[in-house]
DNA sequence: GTTATACCCGACTAAAATAATCGTATTAAT
DNA sequence: ATTAATACGATTATTTTAGTCGGGTATAAC
């Protein structure tokens, strides 16, 4: 329980490694093959990350992928959110769709550690973990 | 991602609804009833916690659990962990088999948001949610 | 001493979430 | 043209979590 997904491991080690190389193009492939990391899995993710205009991406020879300034600035919260969705400890907080709901004798302790949880991941910026 | 399991969650009512009746034994079924957990879930999950200790046991008409004196004082990390075994953002921290570890550019970051993590459960006690 | 109620416990199945792969298309440098 | 790269949807596999089932044991009430 309370792990984080392999793609957000994934997400921010390749941050990482194209953070210092500076402003070079780096390959999925490269980064694929130096930390044994599923290429297709890889790839894909920098692809969202792209999406979400965390990275720039050149296609072609010598192509590939390079941090955009600012992303360090990004709270882990809002990076996490961005490529996995809401996060929780429980489903209530997320969807509020929960059969216990009315009956439910631990929401309000449970609602605070949460928010503690949430308030850890607010304080960190991406840039703590990549630079 | 983040989340903690149902078998945590109903625990965890269950602990509050018992300990809200005092002394007198509370069978499986009027908590699965109350909550709408599924019966035979919440039956395993108080049967783990009798073996735990946390929890005392009757058997026969009338029967059913108590919370045991004391238990409120146990810190939310050991609760999690001895219903469900290492917790940890990360495989690493658990069981160190990991492909990347030589080469892993995030290993330290990592490591300290997880300590955050563990921070908060161990200064939460079972009584703070449960009652 | 039979019955009903409840715990005990291991094996099993189902569902959901996560992780990984595949195929095809597009882009651009040489 | 060829090669090396990204783009992206569809699919499959794996793992984790959740839930079910069946047979056993204890005990209170009658």
């Amino acid at each position: 329980m309370l792990k984080l997904t392999r793609k957000l491991e994934y997400a921010l080690i390749a941050l990482r490694h194209m953070q210092d190389k500076g402003d070079t193009f780096i390959s999925a492939k490269e980064i694929a093959d130096m930390y044994l990391i599923p290429r297709e899995l890889l790839a894909k993710t920098l692809q969202q990350m792209v999406k979400l205009n965390y990275i720039k991406a050149a296609q072609g020879p010598h192509g590939g992928y390079r941090v955009r300034k600012g992303l360090t600035e990004i709270s882990m919260t809002q990076f996490m959110e961005d490529l996995e969705g809401p996060m929780g400890i429980v489903d209530c907080n997320i969807n509020a769709e929960c059969i216990q709901l009315e009956n439910c004798n631990i929401r309000l302790p449970i609602k605070k550690i949460n928010s503690n949880i949430r308030a850890i991941f607010n304080e960190i910026r991406v840039g703590d973990i990549t630079s």
